[in-house]
RNA sequence: UGCCCGAUGGUGUAACGGUAGCACAGCAGACUCUGAAUCUGUUUGUCUAGGUUCAAAUCCUAGUCGGGCAACCA
């Protein structure tokens, strides 16, 4: 299959590989590492897509590394279902790209520890560059870093900060606490002994207190002017079994105690997170430099996430469409999902070159959806094979053609990659064409069929309607036309210009194919505009399902190829898709600036 | 309300004290055996007010508007 090459997109640049550039430039690093932390509890969208392309695009410019890393510190929320469908998003997005920036671990890999001189220090280093040919053939198996593999790491670190006299075991319950925490006040158990805070934590370890009766809390400053200093809960008791750990804790950090020590543990120096972990970086500091750490510790970055119009990101309003069922599941084509993007027939290529054509700052924009579809379409001209297929069949007898003769004719696969050379289609008598393709009374400027009209026949011949056949309801059935047999590629007039061109399929040879046109989900460019609730603006012909006519050569589709049905859209194969039973998916229409014209009468 | 962050055409971004550029969208045209693609042209912009400077989108101050945070979520 065509696999056209990267396109020779300029670097990009933006203010966080500025950063980076000049942390490369005095060689404060000995190699720039990123990282790509997923909550496992839901599936990866496009706004993920862009902090990974972020994330790899920088391993990838600056010799570097990313792992993906489960951010699993909540196991309430969070499945191992999910785990597995970000690794497959993951691993999709970075293919022929990226992989080989991946880090990962192996199975039962745990930290490397040492303490020199007091000072606790544990180290996850990464394997990686190894293709999934290399990793089978060393019989490793590879797989992601979870912050749940540093469990007992962090929870050494959580005593070492009690030792310290830097933090402390709090007895208020949860509502009391906030309180507390909003008018600034100290905790009545904020200056509990070392030992006495060590003891308790212990035994919330051990299990000996119910949920939510004690927590472990940072001792910083009781009426920080940012609140994340006032004392932040560092540690839980969750009695939940976790998808990785089993029942083996019932204590569980939280994410800013997690998320720093998971950072230094695996070595990362540029840990780059959306602009709501704003105000968690001087707590992030705070953490790691608390610690008297040996090794140079990570840095965090932000960054806008992405807002699509036409879309919604959130992914609780997600699962609500999933669970609801107004989608059919988390790989629904019409969802922003990374994986119902992929069924939808978008490639890797086209979601990465989007990402570098939205850019990265630290404004919060809406980024129209038709970047996305631009990025889409040039993707799929270059690399979509070209096919006859007709949607809403109209059905077309030559007269002047001979009964029962059949031609092949040549037709070219892809006019942007002539190697993939052609294929054959057969021309008979009895064809159909696209409804749309006929008007008895036609508009201005239509230069489709029209009775007594002549049009060209994609590769075949220049064709005049003569006659218009009806039921006796008045419905349109059937056109009459004639040939011109002399204006076929190669004929006496092959060169007549004629204004339309049609795509057809011969109707003998036709074969059914089931195909679901996708439109956007909502009607509505911002769907929670004013607070709206975003199911009151589905649109409600986001899947129209047809049974579509394709040349015969459509039997042998395959899910790897992409598809551009002349003059109407891009199709991929769906993973519903019998040899007995076709079905296409819609990627995207082709830019239709008839229909625009016609709207505007 | 407190704290933090942001503001460049319709949208997203670049310009790092010295000619406001690019992409998408729009519009007009050329070409076309896809009303696609391709090509050409084109409309539209530095939030406001002060200040610094020979010179400000850029630096400073204030304001306006927008976003985020104030979970035993991440």
């Amino acid at each position: 299959m065509p696999n056209p090459v990267e396109p020779a997109a300029p670097a990009p640049s933006d203010f966080i590989r500025d950063i980076v550039a000049a942390h490369v430039a005095e060689h404060k690093y000995p190699r720039v590492h990123t990282r790509f932390p997923p909550e496992p509890n839901g599936y990866l969208h496009i706004g993920h897509a862009k902090s990974i392309c972020l994330n790899f695009g920088i391993a990838r410019e600056f010799g570097g590394l990313c792992n993906l890393r489960m951010d699993d510190t909540n196991p309430a929320k969070e499945d191992i279902e999910y785990v597995e469908s970000i690794q497959a998003d993951v691993n999709w997005l970075l293919g022929g790209w990226a992989e080989d920036r991946l880090g990962l671990k192996q199975h039962d890999q745990t930290p490397e520890t040492k303490t020199v001189d007091g000072k606790i220090d544990f180290y996850m280093p990464p394997v990686f560059g190894t293709s999934e040919a290399e990793r089978k053939h060393a019989a490793i198996q590879l797989e992601p870093f979870y912050a749940s593999d540093y469990f007992d790491q962090i929870y050494e670190f959580a005593v070492a900060l009690i030792k310290k006299g830097k933090a402390f075991v709090c007895d208020l319950p949860p509502d009391q606490m906030d309180d507390y925490r909003r008018n600034g006040k100290a905790s009545p158990f904020r200056d509990r002994s070392v030992a006495e805070n060590l003891d308790l934590f212990t035994r919330m370890k051990n299990d000996e207190f119910p949920d939510g009766t004690r927590v472990l809390r940072a001792k910083i400053e009781v009426d920080a002017a940012n609140i994340w200093l006032r004392d932040p809960l560092i540690y839980r008791i969750k009695h939940a079994d976790h998808h990785q750990t089993g029942g083996k804790w019932c204590i569980y950090p939280m994410y800013d105690f997690a998320h720093c020590l998971s950072d230094y543990i695996e070595g990362i120096t540029h840990s780059i997170c959306t602009l709501e972990f704003e105000v968690h970086r001087p707590l992030y500091d705070w953490i790691l430099e608390s610690l008297d750490l040996p090794r140079p510790l990570p840095h965090q970055y932000e960054f806008a996430r992405l807002s699509l119009s036409y879309t919604i990101m959130s992914k609780r309003k997600l699962m609500q469409l999933v669970d609801e069922n107004l989608v059919t599941g988390w790989d629904d084509p019409r969802l922003p999902t990374l994986s119902g993007i992929r069924r939808r027939g978008v490639t890797a290529q086209a979601l990465r070159d989007f990402a570098y054509h939205i850019g990265i700052t630290k404004y919060n924009g809406l980024t129209d959806v038709a970047v996305l579809e631009h990025a889409i379409r040039e993707d799929l001209n270059q690399r979509a094979q070209r096919r006859l297929a007709v949607l809403r069949p109209l059905k077309v007898v030559i007269t002047n053609y001979p009964e029962g003769q059949v031609e092949q004719l040549n037709a070219v696969n892809n006019p942007e990659q002539p190697e993939t050379g052609h294929r054959q289609v057969p021309f008979t008598r009895e064809l159909y064409i696209e409804r749309d393709d006929f008007a008895e009374v036609p508009p201005p400027k239509f230069f489709r069929l029209k009775p007594g009209g002549e049009v060209r026949l994609k590769y075949a011949y220049v064709i005049k309607c003569e006659e218009v056949i009806k039921d006796a309801a008045g419905k349109l059935t059937e056109l009459r036309c004639t040939a011109d047999l002399d204006s076929k590629m190669g004929g006496l007039t092959a060169g007549r210009k004629v204004k339309g061109t049609l795509h057809w399929v011969s109707a003998a040879h036709a074969v059914d194919a089931e195909v679901r046109l996708y439109d956007r989900l909502f009607t509505e460019a911002e769907p929670e505009q004013d607070g709206r609730d975003f199911k009151s603006v589905l649109n409600p012909h986001s899947l129209e399902v047809l049974t579509a006519k394709g040349e015969p050569s459509l039997a042998e589709a395959n899910a790897e190829e992409r598809y551009q049905f002349e003059r109407l859209a891009y199709f991929t194969v769906d993973l519903d898709s019998q040899p007995s039973k076709l079905v296409f998916n819609r990627t995207i229409t082709l830019k239709d600036t008839w229909a625009k014209a016609a709207q505007k009468g």
